[in-house]
RNA sequence: GCGAAGGUGGCGGAACUGGCAGACGCGCUGGACUUAGGAUCCAGUGGGGGAAACCCCUUGGGGGUUCAACUCCCCCCCUUCGCACCA
C-alpha cells in the first residue's frame, strides 16, 4: 500500500491552489460575505511556531466557512514599518528597506508552504509607496477634520531607542521595546485627536458583544472615566484654582490645596524667590526621574509649601497651597482638593508635613472611622449643613450648591490623552506637512501623494531631530500653496497609524485612485474574525476603532466598529534564558548549564513567548520537514485550547503524525468508493454505530469549531471517530458499503479545515475530481446523533453500584413519565443493586433521562 | 493595593445549563511482528488495599447546600495576566 508521503502531497496541492486561485475572492452579490482576518505580521525575518498557530486558527476558519458557502476574504501582509529593521540595518549595514524585504519574501515562502488559504493578490506591505500614500491621505483627512494638530508637549523619550514614545508604549515608566527607563522632553509633536471619540469608544464597547471580557475591560481601564466634580477654590489675593475630585463629599475635609510641579500657577503663585527656587528644583526631579520605576513601589512624596492660601469654598476657612510630586499634571486639572483623613496619599503627605486631617465621612452614623485614612462612603460628619446626609446625598447637594455660586460643577474626566503620532525616526510613514515661510502650515496636495521616503540617507537615530532632515533633498520643496520655498515636515508616523486602516485595504487593495473602493467595503466589511494576541487589546484595537468611527463621520464607510468578533490566542512559549548584562541568550548558545557565554554569569531561566529578540524561536519547518506540515498545523491546534498559552514541546508531535497516518490507512481502503451510487441507509446494527458514529462527530466538530475556536476537542472527536471506526471495520464484515462511504467522506470533509492537504489528496483517491475547498460541510442528523441503546448508571447514595441497559425509543425520545415509573421497578429488580440494598431502606428514586438513576437510603 | 483568569494523573488537557471525573494525545509498562527498532499493531496505565471478586480514597485546602458537586455558596492558600500616586 501506498503511504502517507506529505511531502509530495503538500507541495502538489500548493500548486494545484495556486494554479486554480482557489482562494481569490471577489465581491458577490449572491453569496453572503465572511471576513477572517489574522493580524499581520512585523516582518522581522522569519515565522515561528507562535505564527503557525495565530494563522493556523485564521485558516481552518477561513477554509469552514467556505465549505459552509460563504465568500471567504481571507488576506494577508506585513506591517513592515518600525524601528527593528532599522536597529537590525544599522547593525549589520544593510539598508532597513532590503532587511525588509528580505524578510517579508523569506516569511511570504514560509506561508506558502504551511498552506494558508490567503488570497495573496491583495498582500501589500505598509511599506510600500503605494499603500503608505493612503496613509498619507488618511493623515490629510485627519488634519482636515480637525483630528490632526500639532502642540509643544512635554512627551516620554526613550534614550536608548532615540525616539519619542506614545503614553501606551510607556509601561510602567519604561520604553515598552527595550525597557529603558523613559526620560521627558519638550518638543513640537503631532498628535491625532482621539480624545473627540472618548464617549463612543467607551459605549461602543458594548455592542461588542463577541470580543472578549477582558480585552473590553483593558479599554475601559485605559479609557478610565471617572465621575466626580470640578471645584473653583478662590485664592487669598486674586485668582482662582480649579481642582477635579471624585469624593465632592469629603470636601469639608480638605485642609489643603496641592498643585503638581508643572502647574502653571507653581511658579506664579509664590512670591518668595527661595521657594520659586525649590520649587524650579523640583520640576526638574520630577521631570529627570522616570515616572516610576518597573518595581519601584512609590517615589517618596515630596512638598513645598507656596506660602499662600485659598478659601474652601464650603468651609470658608483658608488652606494652604503647596506644591508636590505625587500630583501628575496630565490628569484631572493638575491640582487637587487633599482630604487626608480619606485618601491615603493625602493622609501620608499631611503626617510628612503636619497639616490638618479632619475626619469628615463615617461608615454609620454615631460611630467613627476605625482606622485613618478611611476611602469608604458612608455618611457626612463636620460637615456643617450637610452633616448626616450620605455621601450620595451630599454630593448632589453640594453640587447643586457649586453650581449656584458659579464655583463647579459636576462633570466627568478621562484618562485617555490624545494619540501622538510623530517619530523621530527614518523607517516611517513621512508626514506629508509643509511649512512655507509665508503661508506657514500647509498640508501636502492629495494629487502629490505620496511623499516619498529618501532612500539614500543617513538614518542613524540623532535624539529630537528626525533623520530625514539631514536630505536636502527631501527637506527643501515648494509651497503646496504659494509655491515659494518651503520645508518639509521630517518626522515620520507612529507605525500604528499603519495598522490601524490596513483591513480596510484588504477589502479594496486593487485601486490607486483612492484608499477603497468603498462599494467593496461595504460588502466585505466588517472584518468577521479578528485573530490575534492579547499584546494588541488596547494600542492596536482602540486605534483601530478610532480611525473606523473618524472615517465613519467622513462618510467614507457605514459601520461603527471594525472588528465584530475578536479572538485573542494564546502565545507559544519556550525556554529563555536572561544574562544580567548580556540580555537574552539564544538557547543554541548556552552550554555550560545555566551561565552565560560572554561572561558566565549564572542565567535565569523561564518560560517566554516565542520571538527573535529572546533567541527562544522554534521554526515550522523543524516539524514540518520530519512530519509535514499538516501535522504542524494540527499540533499547534491540539497541544493547549487556542485561547491558552502553551509551552512548545516536540514530544506530543508524534501523535498526530500516528493520527494522520492511521487516517491515511483507513480512508485510502476505500479508494474510488466514491464513484458507486450506494444509500447510506444502515442494514444492521454494525451499520447503524457507524452512522452513529458519523453523525455524533459531524455534530461534535462543527460545535467545537462554531463555538469559540475549540480546535483541541475538535481535533480529539476526530480521533475518537478513527479509533471507533477502526474497532468496528475490524471486528465486522457485513458493514453495507453505502454506510462507509458515508463514513470515510465525512471524515475527510471534517479533517480538511485541519489537515488541508492530506485531505484534498484523500478526497482524490476516493474518486472524486474537484478539490474539496468548496464542498459542502457535512450536516449531521439529528436523529442520528443519539445512540439507540443508553447505558445507565445507578448510584446508591452518591456512588455508582451497577449500570442499566435502557432501549431508546424511536432514536429520540427516551422514555415518557409512565417508563420512569417502570425504571424505577426494573432498577429495584437488579441484582447488584438488590445486593447493595440489603438491610437498607430505600427513600426515594431519581430518574434523570439520559443521565442516571438515583437511589438514596435512609441514613 | 485594585481588577480579571486559573489551580484536575508523570505531562498537555477533557467533562453540555450539577448527573459514571480523567475523553483525546504524550510518556510509561507488558506483549506481537521483527536481524533490529526510535516503524507498526495489541493490551494495560489516577492513588491505595486485595490472589481475586471487589473495596476505599481522589479535581489547591477547609466548611456548606444537594439524592448527586471539578461544576453552586462561604472562608483560606497558590499561580498567571492586566492596572497601579488617575485625586
Amino acid at each position: 500500500m501506498e503511504h502517507y508521503d506529505f511531502k509530495n502531497i503538500e507541495s502538489k496541492w500548493q500548486k494545484i491552489w495556486e494554479v486554480q486561485k482557489s482562494f481569490e475572492v471577489e465581491p458577490s452579490s449572491t453569496k453572503p460575505k465572511c471576513y477572517v482576518l489574522e493580524m499581520f505580521p512585523y516582518p522581522s525575518g522569519y515565522l515561528h511556531m507562535g505564527h503557525l498557530k495565530n494563522y493556523t486558527l485564521g485558516d481552518v476558519v477561513a477554509r469552514y466557512k467556505r465549505m459552509q458557502g460563504y465568500n471567504v476574504l481571507h488576506p494577508m501582509g506585513f506591517d513592515s514599518f518600525g524601528l527593528p529593521a532599522e536597529n537590525a540595518a544599522i547593525k549589520n549595514k544593510i539598508h532597513p528597506k532590503k532587511w525588509t524585504y528580505d524578510s517579508i519574501a523569506h516569511i511570504k515562502k514560509q506561508m506558502k508552504a504551511v498552506g494558508l488559504s490567503y488570497d495573496f493578490r491583495r498582500e501589500f506591505a505598509t511599506s510600500d509607496p503605494e499603500y503608505y500614500k493612503w496613509t498619507q491621505w488618511l493623515f490629510l483627512f485627519l488634519y482636515k477634520q480637525g483630528l490632526a494638530y500639532q502642540k509643544e508637549a512635554l512627551v516620554n523619550f526613550c534614550p536608548q531607542c532615540q525616539t519619542v514614545l506614545a503614553n501606551e508604549q510607556v509601561i510602567a515608566g519604561s520604553c515598552w521595546r527595550c525597557d529603558s527607563k523613559v526620560v521627558k522632553n519638550s518638543l513640537k509633536q503631532w498628535f491625532l485627536k482621539i480624545t473627540s471619540y472618548t464617549e463612543e469608544l467607551l459605549s461602543d464597547l458594548e455592542i461588542l458583544n463577541e470580543w472578549p471580557e477582558h480585552v473590553k475591560t483593558m479599554q475601559k481601564n485605559w479609557i478610565g472615566k471617572s465621575y466626580g466634580a470640578q471645584v473653583s477654590f478662590p485664592i487669598v489675593g486674586g485668582g482662582e484654582i480649579e481642582v477635579f475630585t471624585t469624593r465632592l463629599d469629603t470636601i469639608y475635609g480638605a485642609t489643603f490645596l496641592v498643585l503638581a510641579p508643572e502647574h502653571p500657577l507653581a511658579l506664579e503663585l509664590p512670591q518668595d524667590p527661595e521657594i520659586k527656587e525649590a520649587i524650579k528644583t523640583l520640576i526638574n526631579k520630577s521631570l529627570l526621574t522616570p515616572e516610576i520605576e518597573r518595581s519601584a513601589e512609590e517615589i517618596p512624596k515630596e512638598g513645598i509649601f507656596l506660602r499662600r492660601y485659598a478659601f474652601n469654598p464650603f468651609t470658608e476657612e483658608k488652606i494652604p497651597i503647596l506644591v508636590a510630586n505625587y500630583v501628575l499634571y496630565e490628569y484631572g486639572t493638575g491640582a487637587i482638593m487633599a482630604v487626608p483623613a480619606h485618601d491615603t496619599r493625602d493622609y501620608e503627605f499631611a503626617l510628612k508635613y503636619n497639616l490638618p486631617i479632619r475626619e469628615v465621612v463615617v461608615p454609620q452614623l454615631g460611630t467613627r472611622c476605625e482606622e485613618l485614612p478611611d476611602d469608604g462612603y458612608g455618611y457626612l460628619i463636620n460637615s456643617g449643613p450637610y452633616d448626616g446626609l450620605s455621601s450620595e446625598e451630599a454630593t448632589l447637594k453640594m453640587a447643586e450648591f457649586l453650581q449656584e455660586k458659579l464655583l463647579g460643577k459636576l462633570t466627568a474626566r478621562y484618562k485617555l490623552r490624545d494619540w501622538l503620532l510623530s517619530r523621530q525616526r527614518y523607517w516611517g510613514v513621512p508626514i506629508p506637512m509643509v511649512y512655507c515661510q509665508k503661508c506657514g502650515l500647509v498640508p501636502v496636495k492629495e494629487e502629490d501623494l505620496p511623499v516619498l521616503l529618501p532612500e539614500e540617507i543617513d538614518f542613524t537615530p540623532r535624539g529630537m531631530v528626525s533623520p530625514l532632515a539631514t536630505s536636502d533633498e527631501f527637506l527643501h520643496t515648494s509651497c503646496p500653496q504659494c509655491g515659494g520655498s518651503a520645508h518639509r515636515e521630517t518626522d515620520t508616523m507612529d507605525t500604528f497609524m499603519c495598522s490601524s486602516w490596513y483591513y480596510l485595504r484588504f477589502g479594496s487593495p486593487f485601486t490607486n485612485r483612492e484608499p477603497f473602493i468603498k462599494k467593496d467595503i461595504d460588502y466585505f466589511l466588517p472584518v468577521d474574525y479578528y485573530i490575534g494576541g492579547v499584546e494588541h487589546a488596547i494600542l492596536h484595537l482602540l486605534y483601530s476603532r478610532f480611525i473606523t468611527k473618524a472615517l465613519g463621520d467622513g462618510g467614507y464607510l457605514n459601520f461603527q466598529e471594525p472588528f465584530s468578533r475578536l479572538f485573542t490566542q494564546g502565545m507559544v512559549l519556550h525556554t529563555a534564558f536572561w544574562c544580567p548584562t548580556h540580555y537574552w541568550i539564544a538557547p543554541k548558545d548556552v552550554k555550560e548549564e545555566k551561565y552565560c557565554p560572554h561572561c558566565g554569569m549564572e542565567l535565569t531561566t523561564s518560560l517566554e513567548a516565542m520571538s527573535k529578540s529572546k533567541g527562544n524561536v522554534v521554526l515550522p519547518e523543524t516539524i514540518s520537514h520530519k512530519y509535514g506540515t499538516d501535522t504542524g498545523r494540527m499540533y499547534v491546534l491540539f497541544a493547549a485550547p487556542a485561547e491558552r498559552e502553551f509551552e512548545w514541546k516536540e514530544e506530543g508531535v508524534s501523535g498526530i503524525f500516528r493520527f494522520l497516518n492511521r487516517v491515511w490507512k483507513l480512508v485510502t481502503s476505500y479508494q474510488d468508493i466514491a464513484l458507486k451510487e450506494m444509500n447510506s441507509h444502515p442494514q444492521n446494527k454494525e451499520d447503524e454505530s457507524v452512522k452513529f458514529i458519523t453523525h455524533k462527530t459531524i455534530k461534535k466538530v462543527t460545535q467545537d469549531i462554531e463555538n469559540n475556536f475549540r480546535f483541541n476537542t475538535a481535533i480529539a472527536a476526530l480521533m475518537e471517530m478513527v479509533n471507533d471506526l477502526k474497532a468496528i471495520i475490524e471486528s465486522n464484515n457485513s458493514l453495507s458499503e453505502g454506510v462507509l462511504k458515508e463514513a470515510v467522506e465525512s471524515l475527510v470533509l471534517l479533517i480538511s479545515p485541519f489537515a488541508p492537504h492530506l485531505a484534498e489528496e484523500l478526497w482524490e483517491k476516493l474518486g472524486h475530481q474537484n478539490s474539496l475547498t468548496f464542498q459542502k460541510w457535512p450536516i449531521y442528523e439529528e436523529n442520528w446523533v443519539k445512540e439507540e441503546v443508553v447505558e445507565m448508571p445507578v448510584q446508591i447514595d452518591g456512588k455508582v453500584r451497577s449500570k442499566l441497559i435502557v432501549v431508546r425509543k424511536d432514536r429520540t425520545l427516551l422514555w415518557d413519565v409512565k417508563e420512569e415509573e417502570k425504571l424505577k421497578e426494573l432498577v429495584l429488580q437488579d441484582e447488584k443493586v438488590l445486593k447493595f440494598l440489603k438491610g437498607k431502606k430505600v427513600k426515594g428514586i431519581i430518574v434523570v433521562p439520559e443521565k442516571i438513576i438515583s437511589i438514596h437510603t435512609e441514613r
